[in-house]
RNA sequence: UGGGGCGUAGCCAAGCGGUAAGGCAGCGGCCUUUGGAGCCGCGACGCGCAGGUUCGAAUCCUGCCGCCCCAGCCA
């Protein structure tokens, strides 16, 4: 059905394949995505929500979401709502199974007990500090707690106990009985529950006592019938702690879980920590800030979600650490954009041009296509008169080799308009140039010249008479190095910030430009791909961020 | 140095005993009313290293080396 046949094939399609092939599970595929509401979602969680709903999408099964409340000092409703905005943005849907650890609470306190009752977990009242102890290091074993023995009556009283709030914080936890001595430390008889008397974002004062994201989340998948249980790395030394709980409750099913390497991406960071700290510190404007990773940031950036999920595709999935490279996220947003976005002409940084010949007071409208891509977008009107703005950029007075634009002497067309002749260069008193003076070929009018005579260079324009105000942020990376914890001793990534990410500008654009809405993503001819700003646009005042610049052949030889 | 993982081009990544896919980046060229787009071409003589098995090894075996993760009542 998909004529797309490249699929790129990776190891846990692969098992999915092959579990469905054997019949496994019914032949049903039914995975999860499941963050824990203490932040916003960034690049690396759309990896996983594109494999996830994808793989469900692809083997005809379904895909939870599942938020992993377990710990109510730390999440939130805004993180709750901020989630859900962000996986339907990229284009996925949970139907009805919006679900919550939280909601588990009751049964997972069940399985507690039954694993109280078949002596393998019990209350433990050392403190933080003895546990640490006692559970060993890396290379020697722990010591059984002197409370591991307490026998099934006891734990379920003191557990009871914990539950009602006879205990205060800190003073017990419910453990797993396994082993000290076990050389996976996440084996060493694991805390299962804690006590916090903390506000939770969904079920109130109700309880007191929370289960630890080992046991939730292992049994919460298994209670949601998930078959494939796919997460990060890091995990995967809690696999055996993941089994030894669906294994040791009577869980309604048997999930597996399978683990991928997360996304790094060049020049960014990618930790709910950093970016936390990001936005609490004020370094950028909150977290939908356009040079956040977060894919609110990417959203309010302009990136669309079919680019988004493009990039998920090529990056692949294998279990080898990998740190991507940004300009492949940027290839996407350009490959997507540049079918897609209609073009406009802006001027960045305008420089006014005088055309002596053209006669005073006139104006015409010249044609312009709106996407030389797709014939099918149309075309519109653009206003031309004896006074432009070009680009500073696209004028040198002594200009090197190769430079094809405007210079004293030099013809270029004007893109839609006319052939153009510098004739003169007006300074200020400081040598400042703040004008040019040109003349222009009336017999090139769209932009070719019935003698077959060639210009090399092609530049945007804009009328002044006609022209739209416009603030246009330019966006750089956030950080200066392609790795932001590349740093000296005693620096942290803080230290990398690129002090130049944000430039405001004032721009001269096309009238058409005054009609777009917030969220209109559009390319300004020769200078990038740009968005009406969601927050800021309004017609009156219009706001565009910039979201990718073009590939820029010129940069690269000027700057050999 | 206990346990768990991973090492294929600058960055991702296929490959699973038969003689190194693909993408991004980069570099040439063609084309072009965006120095955009598009099109064509170029990169491992080699798959962390060293041995071994085999007619044949990135793929199997052995030994090294390097990197990542784990000692939260975080997830």
């Amino acid at each position: 059905m998909e004529e797309k046949t490249t699929t790129p094939s990776h190891f846990i399609r692969t098992i999915i394949r092959e579990d469905k092939k054997n019949g496994k599970n019914d032949g049903r595929v039914h995975t999860r995505f499941p963050p824990e509401p203490n932040g916003y979602l960034h690049i690396g969680h759309a990896k996983s929500i594109c494999l996830n709903f994808g793989m469900a999408e692809e083997f005809d099964g379904k895909c939870n979401l599942r938020f992993d409340d377990t710990n109510p000092e730390k999440e939130e409703v805004e993180y709750v709502e901020s989630i859900k905005e962000d996986v339907r943005w990229l284009g996925f849907d949970w139907e009805d199974r919006e679900y919550y650890a939280s909601d588990y609470f009751e049964q997972l306190y069940e399985f507690a007990i039954e694993l109280i009752k078949k002596g393998k977990a019990y209350v433990d009242h050392l403190t933080p500090d003895q546990i640490r102890k006692y559970r060993g290091t890396l290379t020697e074993p722990g010591k059984n707690s002197p409370y591991r023995d307490r026998t099934v009556e006891e734990n379920l009283e003191l557990f009871e106990k914990m539950r009602n709030g006879d205990f205060g914080e800190g003073e017990c936890v419910l453990r797993a009985k396994i082993d000290m001595a076990s050389p996976n430390i996440n084996m060493r008889d694991p805390a299962l529950y804690r006590i916090k008397k903390a506000h939770h974002h969904r079920t109130g004062d109700k309880w007191v006592i929370y289960p630890m994201y080992d046991f939730a989340h292992a049994l919460s998948d298994a209670i949601e019938h998930i078959t494939h249980s796919l997460c990060t790395l890091e995990f995967e030394d809690h696999r055996p702690l993941y089994d030894w709980c669906v294994e040791n409750v009577s869980a309604p099913s048997r999930p597996v879980q399978i683990e991928f390497a997360r996304l790094n991406l060049s020049y960014t960071v990618l930790s709910k920590r950093k970016l936390l700290q990001l936005v609490r510190e004020k370094y950028v404007d909150g977290w939908d800030d356009p040079r956040m990773p977060t894919i609110s940031g990417f959203r309010r950036r302009g990136y669309t979600p079919e680019s988004v999920r493009d990039f998920s595709e090529r990056i692949g999935v294998a279990k080898k650490d990998s740190i991507v490279d940004l300009s492949l996220l940027e290839f996407c947003l350009r490959e997507d954009l540049n079918k897609r976005a209609e073009r406009r002409m802006a001027v960045l940084r305008p420089l006014k041009v005088v055309i002596e010949n053209y006669p005073e007071g006139q104006t015409e409208e010249l044609d312009a296509v709106n996407n030389p891509e797709d014939d099918s977008m149309g075309m519109r009107k653009v206003p031309f008169s004896r006074e432009i703005y070009i680009e500073r950029t696209d004028f040198m007075e002594d200009p090197p080799k190769k430079f094809f634009r405007l210079y004293p002497g030099n013809e270029v067309r004007l893109r839609y308009a006319y052939f153009i002749t510098c004739t003169d260069v007006v300074k200020d008193e400081n040598g400042e140039i703040i004008e040019l003076r040109c003349t222009y070929d009336p017999a090139s009018r769209g932009g070719n010249s019935p003698d077959g005579r060639k210009v090399r260079g092609t530049i945007h324009w804009v009328s002044v008479p006609h022209a739209v105000d416009a603030e246009v942020r330019l966006y750089d990376n956030l950080f200066k190095k392609p790795d932001p914890d590349d740093v000296d001793e005693g620096r942290t990534f803080l230290d990398n910030i690129n002090p130049n990410s944000l430039e405001v500008v004032n721009t001269k654009a096309e009238p058409a430009i005054g009609e777009v809405q917030a969220g209109d993503n559009f390319q300004f001819e020769r200078m990038g791909y740009f968005v009406a700003d969601k927050k800021e646009h309004t017609s009156g005042k219009p706001v565009f961020n910039r979201s990718v610049t073009l590939r820029d052949t010129w940069a690269k030889i000027s700057k050999k």
